[in-house]
Formats: C-alpha cells, sequence, structure tokens
DNA sequence: ACATGCTGTCTGAAATATCAGACAATAACG
DNA sequence: CGTTATTGTCTGATATTTCAGACAGCATGT
C-alpha cells in the first residue's frame, strides 16, 4: 500500500487492455464493482481508475453516477470510495427471493447457533472456489473468511466435491495448473488430487486438515440440486485440533443437514 | 400509459420521461436494478423496458450485459431475470466492512435467537422508511417484512424515532402529505404524528400497536452515530396480543441492546 | 383461417458519452 | 524553495452506443 500504484494493475481476466481503445460505460460500471469485490476495502478513485484502466476522468464520472445510486458511497474523508447500501438490499433481494435459499440460510443460521463453529455455503465461479455465506464461529478462536473471494479450488475441501461430476480428464482441464501451488509453497501432485475427488463422490464428503493453511479442519458435504447435481456445499471451518470424537459429530451433523437440504432428485 | 401494461409504470423519480430522449447506459443500469427492488420478483425484459421507460433493444442489450457478469441472472425457463449473485457478493462486502456494523448484525442475530422474535435493523432512504435487514421469528406466526421496500414513515414506530432530529416544522416539509393514509383508509393527524415524534425523542423508544396492520405491535429503540444523532432503529415485530409482562421485557432488552450499539458520543 | 400479442435479434443513423488532456489546488519531499 | 504527485473539474472532438423500427418465430384467441 505504501507504493504507488505498483501491483495495484491486476490484469483483468478476458479484457484486452488494448491501448486506445474505447469502452462502455456498463463495462466500466462491471469492472468497477469486481475490481474493488477482489480489493475487499475502500478505494481513492484515482486507484479505481488505474485497477480498470479507465481515464480518470471517466472514472469519476461513473464513480459520481453510483454515488448517487447509492450503489457506492463515501468512505471516510479522504476520497475513498466502496459499495453502498444499495448494494446490501439488491444482495438480499437476491439471497431471498428463492425459498431454497432462503431454506439454507436458516440451516446455516441454526447450525452455528446450535454448535459455534464457523459454517460456510460455498460454491463455484468460473474455475475458483468461494465462499457464498457464512456465519463465524462464535468462540475465540476466529477463523474469518471473507465470502466472496475466490480461491484455488485443490485448497478447499468443498472444491473436491464440487468437482464430483466431472471425469479425471476435464478436471485436468479445469484447474489452472498454478492453483496446485498451495500459499505455503507446497504443491499438491494432481494425480492425489483426482483421487481426493474421487473419494469425496464415493464418500459423499470431504476432509481436509492443514491444507490451505496449519490451522484449520475442514469438512465439506453436498447440496444436490434438483437434477442430483452438486452446486453447493455446506462446511465448518474448525481449529486443526478439534477432538476426534467431535469431529465426528459435526460431520455427522453436516452431512445430515446438507442431505436434508438438497432436492429430491426429480 | 393508456396500453394495456397499465400499473406496471411506476413514475420514476427525478426522472423526466420525455419522448425522444436519449439516456446514458449507466442510468439505465441504475433504474433496471432500483425497478426489480420495487417490484420484489423476477421480471421479464418486456416488462422492465416498460417499467423504465427504454427500449426494448437497449433493455436487451443491457440485460445480457448484466447477466453475463452475474448481476442478473434468468429465473425459470420463460425469460424472467432478477438479482444475480454479484449482488449477493458485493452486498454482503457491504455489510461487512465496517466493523459497526458487523457488530449490529451480531447483535440481531442474538437477539433473535434468545427471544425467538422478529428483529429488524431500520433506517431512512430518502423520506421513506425501509428496512435494512432482519431475521425473522421462528415461531408459527411469522410476520415477515421485506428488506428495502420503502414504506411511509408514519406507518411505523421506527419513522417517529429517526425524525427526531428534526422541528416540527422540518418534518411538516419532509413526509409527503399522502404517507399520513394508512393501508386501510385511516389518516394520521399530522399533529399527533408531531406529538409522537416529540413523545419517542424524550423517551428514547417509540412503539405502535396495530398501526400498519392490525396484527403487529411495534417497539423501537434508537442506534446512534458518534455525533449522537439516530441514524438506524432496532426494533421488535410482535404479535399485537403479546402479554404485557413479555412486552416490557423486551423492550428492556431492545434499548439495552441499541444503547450498547450506539458510539459514544466523541 | 386470421388477427393480435409477445419475444429475441438485427440493422443503420444520429446523438452523445467516453476519452485525452489541460487546469488549478493541494500535498509530500528533499 | 523548487520538484513531483496527487485530486477533482472542465473542455471539445470523435468513436460509439443508444435508439427506432423491422423481422421471424411462437404463442394465444376468435
Amino acid at each position: 500500500m505504501s507504493d504507488s500504484a505498483t501491483g495495484l494493475i491486476e490484469t483483468e481476466a478476458g479484457a484486452e487492455p488494448r491501448n486506445g481503445e474505447r469502452r462502455r460505460g456498463i463495462d466500466r460500471v462491471i469492472m468497477l464493482l469486481e475490481a474493488l469485490l477482489r480489493h475487499r476495502a475502500p478505494m481513492r478513485v484515482g486507484d479505481i481508475a488505474k485497477m480498470i484502466g479507465a481515464p480518470r476522468s471517466t472514472t469519476y464520472e461513473i464513480v459520481n453516477s453510483l454515488l448517487e445510486a447509492e450503489m457506492l458511497e463515501n468512505v471516510g474523508t479522504e476520497g475513498y470510495v466502496y459499495f453502498g447500501r444499495a448494494m446490501h438490499l439488491f444482495g438480499w433481494a437476491y439471497s431471498h427471493h428463492n425459498a431454497h435459499y432462503r431454506r439454507i440460510i436458516e440451516t446455516l443460521d441454526k447450525m452455528a447457533a446450535e454448535t459455534g463453529e464457523t459454517v460456510q455455503l460455498c460454491g463455484l465461479r468460473g474455475n475458483k472456489y468461494i465462499v457464498l455465506d457464512c456465519r463465524d464461529s462464535s468462540g475465540p478462536f476466529r477463523i474469518s473468511s471473507d465470502v466472496g473471494v475466490e480461491v484455488p479450488i485443490p485448497w478447499t475441501a468443498s472444491g473436491r466435491l464440487l468437482l464430483g461430476h466431472m471425469s479425471e480428464e476435464e478436471v485436468k482441464d479445469f484447474i489452472p495448473p498454478g492453483d496446485y501451488k498451495l500459499p505455503d509453497g507446497r504443491v499438491i501432485a494432481p494425480a492425489e488430487f483426482f483421487s481426493d475427488v474421487a473419494l469425496a463422490r464415493q464418500q459423499g464428503f470431504s476432509e481436509t486438515a492443514a491444507l490451505a493453511d496449519r490451522f484449520t479442519w475442514c469438512m465439506a458435504a453436498p447440496i444436490r440440486d434438483g437434477h442430483g447435481a452438486i452446486n453447493k456445499t455446506l462446511c465448518f471451518v474448525l481449529p486443526v485440533d478439534t477432538a476426534e470424537t467431535r469431529r465426528s459429530e459435526l460431520l455427522a451433523l453436516l452431512c445430515e443437514r446438507a442431505r436434508g437440504l438438497s432436492l429430491a432428485g426429480s
């Protein structure tokens, strides 16, 4: 953050930054919002402009429109902006419009209340894993993870389940090679990952211990849609030293609830 | 307006629908999202076009862009669209970026769990009242109200608190005259409303019984910001026939928690 | 059978939104 | 003190996007 702007420019997916190109306002808006989501903190207009590769004058124009609509709002007095109240309302409308999602959220609440552990709802976004919603542990040992942040699929237990419908070949094509490398430098052998995926499919759940970080034990169970496909998973994020007896209790609960949320294969 | 779909065209605030006018894509997007929020259900592209007063061809163009960005998504197979997953992520980012809001949400969760009643976080949007977030009662008697729907201020207990900083004159100018009329046809005398506002300010809480509808008892307590102003309120929505003893318990809890969420006047 | 209403996709043309760049203010730094 | 970066606002030109309307396809109703 200390430096000027180096490293701010994260390459835009699918967008050729060919200079002298003119872009549509709507596309700029989309890029802007996604950049803000990735950045996960209020940004200044100048930095946004760099991040989305737009001229400053254009960026000001757009930001002011979005501010007026409360889709963005000013944070602090130094010209920082972040998502605004309208986004919250739109997002709420999204997550409550369908009965299935509402049931899922209720279950999330209930499980968090009953167990006091961190519970997450997870899914895929493109070829990455994201947390769709979560309830953080109430205890002092809080492993908070951000909703919407993209994470390589092989780092996660849920990811193993979410690829269950793919053949080994498809998985190989789907996962970017770099995604097998863990944050601490270790590399997961693709073959090992493929067999994990197969195991997860067969067991109907998936667990990882100290994978993406050294402190967590993750367990995931599938939520199936009307066609039996796995779109989402329910998971617990536990301290890695959780006793085996409690872990198996929680795993049983997780599987039961996830099954309860699955739609009967019509 | 003469055409078939009468009633669909809700007049756009601050937008002159002068024909033959050209509008910016960004503005169309904003109108579209707000229209969808007001409508509270998936819509077809043709109806959206009518609602925001845009040509169909333009609307298709915009909707397709937003679909691709997952800001909208298809619902069902009949061409209906509604908010998409990206909106949920943006909204989540909004509501968790600031520590105060996070504390409020935790309190909301806790109160709902402890009491089993419907708890809401409320605020103003322009000169209307809206629910910003809520936890619905777990009981069979469920009074669900939608986050983000605009409601006339005089219909609500929270509204009386949220106007606490205004003089009688200011309140009079602020509330649209039609907003004193309740859904069942009764009309609140403005003078009575002003004194309610004064009473709420003095008491530090506000209650309404069977006001906006015949079945609910609402109680609201103020959450003050760093300057002592009331931006948001915490409230319970109870069945009207809740026993007086329980009501006063809940009111005490409400006031205590709201005070706990208020920021010390710096 | 026809008439009517809708959807979703294209087209060309005209209006304008995006752009590069200039500008004054302010801040940080040696 | 000058030098170098900022921010936020304006400007005018042109490349682009919005728009009206036509089109085929598929319903529905009479």
